[in-house]
DNA sequence: CTAGGGTTAG
């Protein structure tokens, strides 16, 4: 199309957009230039004018322009445009039917509020007896995945029974992509994929990344060996949601063993995967090996930037945070508001109160990024750890929004620590109020009743949850050794070598005693006495992975473990104690953070 | 005109 006019001369046609013409040849032409200029113009804010001009073209009904329209256009309002026009169509007339809803069903799926119109003009095409052809269902499937509804997506899948398109392996790989993203719908696409004839990468990546995005990271992993017995060459999407689903193990040894892998086998180093590698480094805790691996990159995209300032962040290391975000700035990249959550968030977790000031203001004033929950979130955070309490509680006060559950933990924590526990009390129940389920949450309350030393209402938080049924979510931790994850929860003793685990315990238990060790018991919720509850504490999954990590790992070498909850206070402490008596650095990745504890001090300074 | 992928406060 383009060959007919260069592109300077179509802006130009554009900035003047000449009236229709009046003979038949110079409209045909104006129609090309009209279709050509659509071409060129995704995201271009002209398209409005254009709009106009085809109006007066008289060219509204023409189905390429309209197919045009709506798949040249990421703008909703070209795409409802195109498509309320179908209705004008008289079908019968008409030689591209299937294919112009194909292209309106296609634009809605790809929007991202508005999928589900690709439904409904999936539904007028069946009802004007315009047959789907094989393109139809990946573009109606895809819709369905993004709406996530369960019993929507098994409506299509039978449809698409009925039409005979289910034995297409295009339709097949979004059939088990769209059962991945419906809530419960797993099991599904599991028995799609497994009943596949023939399965190619597309079709394992769409398992893998189905199970690594739903956190059954051990699965999406195992899944992956079977496609190395199976024979399927992984390409580099499939390695994406392989490394995804280390990050969420904590499995730095596997992650290694990926990126090996990735090189051994050519894998093409597309920019997202460099940024999967990224982000699995860092929160694997190994952020050099990151920052070593960003530098090489030749092409790197604000993702790229914003997963290493996360990563600092994470780690502490605010003042790199910073820097990497001025640097990217000076590189031509603008921030978005991702990037900002990452800066301000390192700012809070370095105790850089007026940089995260100043940066909370620069959002807003230079670009434009107007804060959401998360922004102010990271500002609260930022005040209480930083001990300005009354600041907090003004900010808050100040907000265009009402404070979540997230931002009342924060400053409960922050009046906890300075002694204003009547208001944290208050801001506590609140919090129950807005999230009574959580388990979590009374255990802040009990600890708040044992520091002012209520020991009656402290007792009855215990009555309460088991009224509401509260169930306690089992804290877990991870240990990789020689690629084996071993994971341990409170108290276990299925392990092979539990008796030795539990005499290290004692041991350790003496060791820390020694040298000034008191357990931290006000955040046991257990109606049992101190004696018991201590003992409590030590069985907690934290010491049990780090005594046997004691056990099994030379002397000196750093030990890696990663919890699922938050780290409780007395692990914390226990944690600092054992890293000054037995000389080791031990890295816990927790909910939120990094932990790095060196001779007896953790990188986060106590708060968390 | 067809499928699967990366960053988000605690």
């Amino acid at each position: 199309m383009l060959s007919f006019i260069s592109k300077t001369k179509l802006f130009r046609y554009l900035h003047t957009l000449p009236p229709p013409p009046k003979t038949a040849s110079k409209k045909r032409a104006a129609e090309q230039n009209c279709l050509a200029l659509l071409e060129l113009c995704n995201n271009f804010p002209k398209l409005s004018q254009i709009h106009t001009h085809i109006l007066k073209l008289g060219l509204q009904t023409n189905p390429l322009v309209l197919t045009r329209l709506a798949s040249t256009s990421s703008d909703l309002n070209a795409i409802d445009y195109a498509s309320s026009f179908i209705f004008g169509l008289d079908a019968k007339t008409h030689l591209y039917d299937t294919f112009l809803f194909n292209t309106v069903i296609r634009a809605y799926a790809q929007t991202k509020d508005s999928k589900q119109n690709a439904l409904i003009y999936y539904k007028i095409m069946l009802k004007d007896c315009i047959f789907p052809n094989k393109f139809t269902y990946p573009f109606v499937l895809k819709a369905c995945a993004g709406i996530g509804e369960l019993s929507l997506g098994q409506s299509v899948h039978g449809s698409a029974v009925k039409y005979g398109f289910s034995d297409d392996i295009h339709v097949l790989n979004t059939m088990v992509h769209m059962y991945c993203s419906c809530g419960g719908g797993i099991e599904f696409g599991r028995k799609v994929f497994d009943e596949m004839p023939k399965c190619d990468s597309v079709s394992w990546s769409a398992m893998i990344g189905g199970y690594a995005k739903l956190g059954m990271s051990s699965e999406a992993v195992g899944l992956f060996r079977k496609m190395q017995i199976a024979g399927v060459r992984p390409d580099e999407v499939t390695m994406v949601s392989v490394l995804s689903a280390c990050t969420d193990l904590g499995a730095l040894e596997l992650g290694k063993w990926v990126s090996s892998y990735i090189d051994k086998e050519k894998v093409p180093k597309s920019v997202e995967l460099c940024n999967a590698l990224i982000d699995m480094f860092v929160k694997c805790g190994d952020v050099d090996k990151a920052l070593k691996l960003f530098r090489n990159m030749a092409e790197k995209d604000i993702v790229s930037w914003t997963s290493l300032i996360v990563g600092m962040a994470m780690h502490g290391r605010g003042l790199e945070a910073i820097s990497l975000f001025e640097d990217m700035r000076s590189s031509g990249i603008v921030p978005d508001d991702v990037a900002f959550i990452g800066l301000l968030s390192a700012c809070s977790h370095s105790g850089l109160v007026e940089k995260g000031r100043q940066y909370f203001d620069l959002m807003l004033k230079e670009f434009r990024i107007v804060p959401k929950i998360e922004h102010y979130g990271c500002m609260v955070d930022l005040l209480s750890r930083a001990g300005l309490v009354k600041d907090a509680l003004e900010f808050v006060e100040s907000m265009p929004i009402e404070p979540n559950p997230i931002i009342l933990r924060a400053l409960i924590t922050a009046c906890r620590a300075h002694g204003e526990l009547k208001l944290s009390e208050s801001m506590t129940r609140k919090l129950i109020k807005q999230e009574p389920m959580l388990e979590s949450n009374y255990v802040l309350l009990s600890n708040i009743y044992a520091i002012s030393l209520n020991w009656e209402k402290k007792t009855t938080i215990r009555e309460v949850m088991g009224k509401k049924g509260i169930r306690k979510t089992p804290g877990s931790t991870m240990f990789e050794l020689d690629n084996e994850i071993y994971e341990f929860v409170a108290g276990d003793k299925t392990h092979n070598e539990y008796k030795e685990i539990y005499e290290m315990l004692d041991e350790m238990g003496k060791e820390m005693r020694r040298a000034g060790y008191v357990a931290t018991t006000s955040e046991v919720l257990l109606d049992i006495d101190e004696e018991d509850k201590e003992d409590a504490l030590n069985r907690h999954s934290e010491k049990l992975a780090i005594a046997f990590a004691l056990l099994k790992t030379p002397p000196g070498t750093s030990i890696r473990i990663v919890k699922n909850l938050r780290v409780c206070e007395d692990c914390h402490t226990a944690t600092k104690f054992i890293s000054k008596i037995y000389n080791r650095e031990i890295v816990v990745r927790d909910r939120n953070r990094f932990h790095h504890f060196i001779d007896g001090l953790c990188s986060c300074k106590d708060f968390w």
